[in-house]
DNA sequence: GTCTATACCCTGATAGAC
DNA sequence: GTCTATCAGGGTATAGAC
């Protein structure tokens, strides 16, 4: 007896994150009801405040559940990665595997589970509501450092400022795609047909995708624009 | 007095467009409320129902109403480009700058409600309300079939799967960078700094990372992950 | 400690007065 | 066309039963 309802104890919270995560994949923050989740969960709506106090802080168990692992394991391949290179710069093929690649390797390995977070990640990216963007940056923020130092090192020639907006240019196209809303139907079989396959068929793809818009050229410091007023804040020197 | 009259009824739906758009950006769908966008435009809760019917309606109008002209825009600049090439291909970068310039151009010629719409239509395309990818895939179907196609006579050598998938990244890339959450806060300046420098820095940033990701080198077909499944869908050949 | 019933407030939407 | 009053529904949070 005592074991048992110790152990349905575990299964609540374990049922409520597990409903939340699903819920809040498919309705986003907002748009996802306690009601809801609870329900799907098998619990009273109550229940859901009393282990986790309120519906923020449900959502932030829900993110840093998988967040944290996922970011420690990019933190522990990268310090792999950089132990074997023995003191020389990584490649940027090497970074942006361990970085993307780690996150489409671990939902792969978690299955339906991992599909859902997947999504899940990749729509919080664009939530609104200020308390998500703080978690997040919170979060990442040791591992973000860690990565544009390492892009730095790999990317001598590429001034930092340059980086950084490639960086956020391949967190966009990652987080959109892993997303999952296909809002364009443009690919018309994403999410539908078998999705371990199509998510093994899509690192390959991003993985060139990336490293060809990180190594692209750099753009022109005059705009291509017909009217360029030169006012733009590029340096071409370091400083 | 009936002129006036008159010129009442345009600005109330006017009001209620100019702020819908500014809370639908800053709180997302779900979040926003009619309260809120009523009370922002000076009108009464009711008279959002009596001009629009329902809050879903008034969200897809203020979509709508700029969103159009900008497709009508990016089909026009192709049919351009199209007839000076005279039955040529087009150059990627001709493309690219037709489709993702022309907006960035727009919303800078609309100063800070091209902003505003900007960073709205940006968050729009991972809204997950059914409604929304709906109106969004309905909207944009022309404008993405010529593009595509565009795109297919400009890369002969890249299977058009792999040009629909390199597209989905450079509009994932795009929307989540005019989106301008920046939710890692990777970019510290950006939104708070003056915006229009910074959307015109960004063009040409943009440009030459979507060049390069499109350009860039064709995956291996075997995946570089440890255990290769083998069973991916890509066709080398066309069928 | 764990869970349930309930109260409270805010949402979108409507009916009817002006 | 505009507005006040109001409805039913749903989300959050609390008080209290086991």
């Amino acid at each position: 007896m005592t074991t048992s309802a110790s152990a349905d104890i575990r299964d609540t919270r374990a049922r409520l994150l597990d409903a939340a995560e699903a819920v809040f994949m498919a309705c986003g923050y907002e748009g996802a009801s306690m009601r809801q989740i609870t329900g799907d969960a098998g619990v009273n709506l109550a229940a859901g405040h009393y282990h986790f106090g309120s519906k923020e802080a449900l959502f932030e168990a829900v993110l840093n559940r998988r967040l944290h692992v996922l970011n420690q394991e990019r933190l522990r391949v990268l310090d792999g990665l950089e132990a074997k290179a023995n003191g020389a710069a990584l490649k940027p093929s090497q970074i942006l595997d361990a970085f993307f690649g780690t996150l489409l390797r671990m939902a792969i390995a978690h299955g339906d589970r991992g599909q859902t977070f997947l999504r899940l990640i990749g729509r919080t990216f664009t939530e609104p509501a200020e308390f998500i963007r703080t978690v997040l940056s919170e979060e990442f923020a040791d591992v973000l450092e860690r990565y544009k130092a390492a892009l730095f090192r790999a990317l001598p020639e590429v001034p930092k400022e340059e980086i950084i907006w490639r960086f956020h240019f391949m967190l966009g196209a990652t987080s959109y795609t892993i997303a999952g809303t296909d809002t364009l139907r443009l690919v018309t079989d994403w999410q539908t047909g078998a999705a371990d396959d199509d998510l093994e068929c899509l690192l390959p793809r991003l993985m060139s995708f990336l490293l060809g818009g990180l190594r692209a050229p750099l753009p022109a410091t005059a705009s291509p624009v017909p009217q360029p007023r030169g006012n733009c804040r590029t340096r071409r020197k370091k400083p």
